[in-house]
DNA sequence: TTGAAAGCGGTACCAC
DNA sequence: GTGGTACCGCTTTCAA
């Protein structure tokens, strides 16, 4: 027996489709005995509208897409819960669509994907130009978040505002600088964000003179920041120092593995990170904020607005990085000296 | 000017819709000369096939949905990993729908969400039963992962046996225990997986007459771990003493919090995790560790099995958990003991 | 090798 | 208040 439609409905309550379609879609001019009826139907045959089908029909599916490189921080668990709930408000639904392990770009290509099979398309983190060849293969309102490029709506954050930021912070404490870059995977399209943070990390120190006294670069795994703290036990300089690190989570993740080695947070070195993210807070580290609750509402919006058609210009929303200053950067030994 | 349809090529072209559609599926049978005619009608107007008309022909999707508590966290992201390779290789999208926010469960009531509108569902670490009032709005294959319930095929880690193993290991140790316990958001539904953990661990202490000198309860927060650590340090007993915790991020994160307070893992306590994340791994962090790369790839092929329908019965695999013995449940004092 | 036409399951116009 | 019917864009017999 197979599933049964609309019309069996209709032909079980002794009414037309169209009768049956309106009570499903609550329509008001429809007597109460003959919505009985064909609610009567509908139960006794297990009827299930079909949403694929009358997605077809109206041509429209009440679905945002969401492309994401990774899922697995809590960065994109905020800023997606950020984004969400504005979009369920106005009816839509949300599916995400990560780059689940390497070389998934090709699924994105392709046209018939099932992410495209939505209203409007949000890419994450990513660069539209690299992520597709050429043109997107979605016709619709597109938004960039956690990006940018000429000729999407966009919003952003400037990383490399931040990169700046967290430059002069550090040449401000006088400390021999070391860098905790972030390396992208190998078979990863390369993150934009770390491109502009490392950017604005770079053109300041070396517009101030000043290079890093040791840099050194870590894949997004665990076991590269033991071995990145080893490097640093071995070849910081004499005296204390400060650690750049290119996300709040390596910076964590670094300050323990110093530990192990001897090294301990505001005695031998000063920490500052990128993100602001709740742990950082929570451990006292300093860092270079992004407002990633704000950033998603702001998608949200400028998402809506696609939708509803009256954006009748490009919208480009860029966040700007606050410092958030905490222990972290603080020596114990200034402690003493200016007890304030 | 609207989007243009198969039809449209077929008229630019000057061929049956038939044909178009031929080309785009790669059908033999077709002349080259009226291939390039079709491919160039194809280019000329920027044709892109709908998905969703041709879902909906099909009557199938070719794409599973998979319903998540959350995101966020390195467990998923491995365990969609490995459950997504073997869906790709043999033509399915995974589409993720995440409960994002709070009171989202009403979402996945809707039976004319768009996470139904799926050739199969994935429902992970929830109960189908308290998720959905009376039986869930899909009708087709359905798979839960990492939870368990009768009457659906399940893919699940036994929570209750790791449990009593991580409570026989820290009875091994002799030290009093302390039971870092995880609280559920207020507003989440209970995590079954929670529930059995902690069955495990206070069924099998007390079968032994032990109780846990402290137990605190903290939230998936960060602020709380501070607290957690305080009252720790507090109430500690006088001497060494195991920490058994619900998670590894939970272990982690404490651990963290404890050096602040003062406390030295392997000196002044012992510390025993669950789940065997990479990040305990690289912290040496002992840990009830869970397959769970194992989970997804066995999750995916009971989902493929169900798909192509030669699942005659009800398939539940349930994996089980082992110790993985690190620094972290090692007293200093007793190496020095046993230097065998 | 190609095309005409039926129809998947809904919705909405128009007539009654 | 209600029903007949065209149609959304595509795939697939069936016949030529």
């Amino acid at each position: 027996m197979n599933k049964p439609s609309l019309r069996d409905v209709a032909r079980r309550a002794g009414v037309g489709t169209t009768t049956v379609s309106r009570v499903l879609n609550k329509h008001p001019n429809i007597s109460d005995t003959t919505r009985a009826r064909v609610i009567a139907a509908i139960e006794q045959l297990g009827y299930v509208p079909d949403v694929g089908a009358r997605h077809f029909r109206l041509g429209r599916t009440h679905a945002v897409s969401a492309l994401l490189p990774m899922i697995g921080t809590p960065f994109y668990e905020t800023l997606l819960t950020a984004l969400h709930s504005p979009l369920e408000a106005e009816g839509y639904d949300l599916a995400l669509f990560p780059l689940l392990g390497s070389q998934r770009v090709r699924r994105f290509r392709d046209a018939s994907a099932l992410a495209y099979r939505a209203d409007a398309l949000l890419i994450v983190s990513q660069d539209p130009a690299q992520l597709y060849g050429g043109p997107p293969p979605f016709h619709g309102p597109t938004v960039l978040l956690d990006a940018h490029h000429p000729g999407y709506h966009s919003v952003s954050f400037d990383n490399h505002r931040a990169g700046r930021l967290a430059a002069e912070y550090a040449l401000d404490r006088r400390l021999p600088i070391v860098f905790l870059d972030g390396a992208d995977a190998p078979d990863a399209p390369g993150s934009p964000v770390f491109v502009a943070r490392r950017a604005g990390i770079v053109q300041t120190l070396s517009r101030h003179g000043i290079r890093p006294v040791l840099t050194v670069s870590v894949l997004p795994e665990q076991e590269g920041l033991r071995t990145a703290a080893q490097q640093i036990a071995a070849q910081r300089p004499p005296g204390p120092f400060l650690i750049l690190s290119m996300t709040d989570d390596l910076a964590l993740g670094l300050r323990q593995h110093l530990q192990d080695s001897g090294l301990r947070l505001s005695e031998d070195y000063l920490l500052l990170g990128f993100d602001g993210s709740a742990a950082a807070a929570a451990a006292g580290l300093s860092s270079v904020v992004q407002p990633v609750r704000a950033m998603g509402e702001a998608a949200a919006s400028v998402l809506l607005g696609a939708l509803s058609g009256d954006l009748s210009t490009l919208v480009q929303r860029q966040f700007l990085p606050t410092l958030r200053e905490d222990r972290s950067t603080v020596l114990h030994a200034d402690r003493h000296l200016n007890p304030a």
